[in-house]
DNA sequence: CCCTGATTCGC
DNA sequence: GCGAATCAGG
């Protein structure tokens, strides 16, 4: 895969916007994360700062490598569309989701934070926490902070810790991988 | 284990 | 120049 002119823009683009190597090599198709990283470097263009103390990674560089180069076996990265309860949601998903007009809790342990203020629900039975059961919707509706707050309390399925309806919210699928010819 | 970026070096 | 292999973290 060439770095055509019109790649290498969408790479700065993507990069300059804080995506992942990995998610921009997604985007771009054809190539892999280290692919984008390499490239990364020979533009040089900034790479991810560093936050908290933490910044090593130049100062060490005495790797070690074997001089085998066995014949690397390539992955076509070509999974099947599966659906499966990814409970951590990196910030792009969540962004990617939000167009589509459904409230999705946003962190991962307590989808009540993601869900205060408005909430449109098709129904619920308005339960307290003490009162949810193996079988009723665990979501919840409202703000925690209020007395309003309550769980949706709908019928769930036996794996599930939510309705129907919410463990689609809940359960949203990574998606956004595939992009290539 | 998943992920992240950084670096090296054979091609 | 390219990127797989690898390292070093979170």
């Amino acid at each position: 895969m060439n770095w055509t002119d019109e790649r290498v823009e969408k790479l700065k683009k993507l990069w300059s916007e804080g995506l992942s190597a990995s998610q921009i090599a997604a985007q771009l198709g054809g190539v892999s994360r280290n692919a984008v990283i390499g490239k990364v470097h020979r533009l040089s263009l900034p790479g991810r700062a560093k936050a908290g103390g933490s910044a090593p990674a130049a100062a060490n560089a005495r790797p070690k490598r074997p001089a085998t180069p066995a014949p690397a076996p390539q992955r076509p990265q070509a999974e099947a569309p599966r659906i499966l309860p990814r409970t951590t949601m990196r910030p792009n998903d969540v962004a990617v989701m939000k167009d589509g007009g459904a409230p999705v809790p946003a962190e991962e342990t307590s989808p009540v934070t993601a869900t205060s203020g408005n909430v449109v629900v098709p129904m619920t039975r308005k339960l307290a926490l003490t009162q949810l059961t193996d079988r009723t919707c665990k979501w919840p509706v409202g703000d925690p902070m209020k007395d309003d707050f309550h769980f949706c309390g709908n019928d769930c399925n036996e794996n599930s810790p939510y309705c129907t309806y919410h463990a689609r919210l809940a359960y949203q699928p990574s998606a956004e991988r595939r992009r290539m010819r």
